[in-house]
DNA sequence: ATCCAGGCTCCTG
DNA sequence: CAGGAGCATGGA
């Protein structure tokens, strides 16, 4: 059965980016991988917005580096703030970043990362079910493959509907996960164990055990702890959801094979680094470490 | 073919 | 408690 979308009224407005952020660098990521939920195309990033934001439909339309056109298609009940709260916490927008540019635009790490991805911002997923969904399916799997896994579980479990002729997708609930048939999970190439996994995740976001408002008031040891305890998410997960869900400035997975490589090259080693070596390496950019890992997930 | 990907759990010794 | 097997699949 395929909803089809219905909307009352229309908004546009003009978004301007915060200092220290171009959208050609929001792009960067967000064009990496094919993401069912949202596309790019046409210079428009459009997508059906989550439920928990409201009964709406986003376009964006970049017009230069740091204005985005926006028309919001929604029912009455839905504010315009609800849309731009969700791109806030999505692209982590509030974040002041200028001590982070002023501290290590000189750090040899660090230096030529962010002169060379200057704009950049972590991008993120602003649904904590999401977070740990992909966190799970990218564990020890290169990240194109990891992603083809997702598409198929929003194939499978999301919200369909039907907007000016196209199909558009929300991603699954927890609820609809966690009643799932792991031989079904299977049958998409998910793992018997991420299988577990997921379902074991699914299950205690929907017994309320677990949700994105209780972590976020949480310390940030608390919420590693919180997030550990769960079977199938290790520190790397964890780290991983803090960083791109919770905006927890400290998130640091330093068992990242991305991250590892990356220090490996710019230091010229003839091995990747351990993650006793990286925390060392780290102890410069304490409270930033979140941001030192993305950009140099971003490359020089 | 072999090694490695945005690792984690569980079982040894 | 450190160390290692096993997991599943795809790309280089």
């Amino acid at each position: 059965m395929v909803m089809s979308l219905t909307f009352s009224h229309t908004d546009t407005w003009v978004l301007t980016l915060p200092p220290h952020t171009r959208w050609s660098q929001l792009l960067r990521w967000i064009d990496r991988h094919e993401a069912m939920v949202y596309r790019w195309a046409d210079g428009k990033l459009r997508l059906w917005l989550p439920r928990e934001v409201g009964e709406g439909f986003l376009e964006v339309t970049p017009t230069s580096e740091t204005d985005l056109h926006l028309s919001l298609f929604h029912r009455g009940e839905m504010a315009p703030s609800q849309a731009a709260f969700f791109l806030s916490e999505w692209w982590d927008l509030t974040r002041d970043l200028s001590p982070f540019y002023e501290s290590f635009q000189d750090d040899p790490l660090l230096g030529p990362s962010l002169q060379a991805s200057h704009g950049a911002r972590i991008v993120g997923f602003p649904d904590l079910f999401e977070a740990l969904v992909i966190g799970i399916l990218g564990q020890q799997v290169n990240v194109g493959f990891a992603y083809r896994l997702k598409q198929r579980l929003t194939d499978a479990y999301g919200h369909v509907g039907t907007w000016q002729g196209e199909r558009w997708w929300r991603f699954p609930q927890p609820e609809r996960i966690a009643e799932a048939d792991i031989s079904h999970l299977r049958e998409m190439q998910i793992s018997q164990r991420k299988a577990e996994y997921l379902l074991g995740v699914a299950g205690a976001m929907a017994e309320g055990q677990l949700s994105k408002a209780s972590l976020m008031m949480k310390p940030w040891e608390e919420q590693m702890a919180t997030l550990t305890a769960l079977r199938g998410i290790g520190n790397w997960t964890a780290q991983y959801v803090c960083m791109k869900c919770l905006h927890s400035p400290q998130a640091f997975p330093a068992g990242d094979a991305g991250l590892q490589n990356a220090v490996k090259r710019l230091l010229h080693m003839d091995r990747k680094p351990t993650v006793e070596e990286l925390y060392e390496l780290a102890q410069p950019w304490a409270g930033w470490e979140a941001y030192a890992t993305w950009f140099l997930w971003m490359g020089g």
